[in-house]
DNA sequence: TTATAATATACTCATATGGCGATATGTGAA
DNA sequence: TTCACATATCGCCATATGAGTATATTATAA
């Protein structure tokens, strides 16, 4: 009964919806995420420590970025974040987010625009 | 958005929850409701009236007692409640509830089973 | 090893949430 | 009208939650 209320309150909050709504489909570091959202990098730091707590995401370093992807822990959790990704129209803040995913690398540092393209 | 909040923020509490399960499959009224939770009949008001406000049940007086039903306000949450009675196995507290509802009138004051039965 | 960049955590605060007990409201019955 | 019952609400309290700023941590690069 608890993991289905954690589940339900997990959910509730806007900042984890939407870093939940992007990782089921991609892995993204903390500052693609911060980007993406457009929220200070400690929200995105705690809250991905929360979702990490109940195992709802797992991390992994790659070079100078700690990713993190969604792990299927509770199904019907997975169930509830693919019908919103298959109404998506509905939650255009979330369509919105979802839409960065194509050139998330912007976000990375090293790689924004400015160090990356020739002015 | 503040919608899809409102709604997981909904299912976050034990009690909504539950009397969700059970008003997804049956009209019940605050005794009835009360009684197969074992709650207290305010703590049942006063998540209803939350329901209510959110649209999420209406009422309808029937005698002397209030009748709750739930609305279909809004798919994504009926697709959860339906998930969540496919598995209700996996609830145990939520399947006993919804057991209860076999003999629910048992919690109706004037038949409960000192009244109605002879002895 | 030292410095730097990326991420994590601590501290403090403000607000939200839920509960209980007591009481108010309102409807139907006498 | 008055009573009694079913339900709603109020006032107070305790706890939970989320935020921001500043700082700590840790791994790679130099």
């Amino acid at each position: 009964m608890d993991q289905i209320l954690n589940t339900f309150k997990i959910l509730s909050d806007e900042t984890r919806l939407r870093m939940l709504v992007l990782l089921l489909k991609d892995e993204l570091c903390v500052c693609e995420l911060g980007g993406i959202l457009d929220v200070p990098q400690p929200r995105v730091s705690r809250n991905l420590a929360k979702l990490k707590d109940l195992n709802i995401v797992s991390d992994q370093r790659k070079d100078r970025f700690i990713f993190y992807s969604y792990v299927c822990r509770e199904p019907l959790l997975t169930e509830i974040l693919q019908s919103i990704h298959a109404h998506l129209q509905d939650y255009p803040l979330l369509a919105a987010d979802v839409a960065k995913l194509a050139d998330k690398e912007r976000f990375l540092p090293q790689n924004c625009m400015t160090c990356t393209t020739k002015e």
